[in-house]
DNA sequence: ACCTCTCTGACCTTTACTGACCTATGTTCA
DNA sequence: TGAACATAGGTCAGTAAAGGTCAGAGAGGT
């Protein structure tokens, strides 16, 4: 950690920690952190997606601004409400990602996760893998927040 | 012992004793010890397994890390002892009703094992079977006794 | 001699960051 | 009114800065 990037999302956050919506100016905030502008995008663009909970509005010209919403991802009650019937690797890997975020499940929680469902998935043929994966996952969740239900 | 790779290995366990997670540079450290890069994988790769309780993080790309995180050290151990290379169907049963009959496990968690066994060794080719299911149960399994520490 | 563990180097992928150029919006004044 | 200017943010390609992979050479022990 400690990239430029990293403490701007840091930066951010902190900001959203308090509200949940947060406006900004793109210029201010590069100069704030000594970057160019668009250093201020790449942060966007590659922290505050859509699937990680957040939604960009902007507006250029005079008086523009840019604002980043959270929404309000109420915690599904079923782990079936989260993974879906089919996953890809990357799918997972952004599924785990975004609950180790939102702090449904600890950072630890999903390397270990990933050892295991890629130490599962070991030849076992491509066409059935990606449903495999869902259910294999859905199931470590389910240990991890024993039961809950399925 | 007196190996390159083993004086590394020294090194990175002292910084685990203290921390039990520690952050480094590839190429950092890898100039400390003055030996490639590549060097370092081959020590995290054959030292700090998830066999050996430890797993490992890393990014890429600029302002780029490598985590280790040691997870809780016996378990791995004692879950590979309990565990065997190869599991039956029948065999892996027998081992989840013992497991819980010892109180190592709930009931529910072994239920929710031969859930996840069940549902992920769908479609799996036959001569891997076993051995897949092995590792499977051996991951679930470790997942149970980690969630203990959180 | 052979086997296993170490170690290196060439090549690859991913992530971060910058700068040139583009588009949109607001303001001023002939 | 509308043309020119000022002030925003957007895009994208290119470069730099990491770590990953893998085949094969080297070293040490039996």
């Amino acid at each position: 950690m400690g990239s430029l990037a990293d403490l701007i999302e840091q930066y951010l956050q902190q900001l959203l920690a308090q509200a949940n919506q947060v406006e900004l100016q793109r210029r201010e905030l590069a100069k704030m952190f000594r970057c160019v502008p668009s250093q201020i995008n790449y942060v966007l663009e590659t922290r505050f997606t859509v699937d990680r909970g957040y939604l960009i509005e902007s507006r250029r010209g005079g008086g523009g601004f840019i604002r980043i919403y959270r929404i309000q991802k109420e915690l599904p009650r079923r782990i079936a409400d989260v993974v879906p019937e089919q996953l890809t690797r990357e799918e997972a890997e952004e599924l785990l990602e975004t609950l180790a975020e939102q702090g449904e499940i600890h950072e630890e929680q999903a390397l270990l996760a990933r050892y295991i469902l890629e130490q599962s998935l070991q030849g076992v043929a491509p066409e059935v893998e990606p449903l495999i994966r869902a259910k294999l996952l859905a199931g470590i969740l389910m240990v991890y927040k024993d039961r809950d239900n399925y």
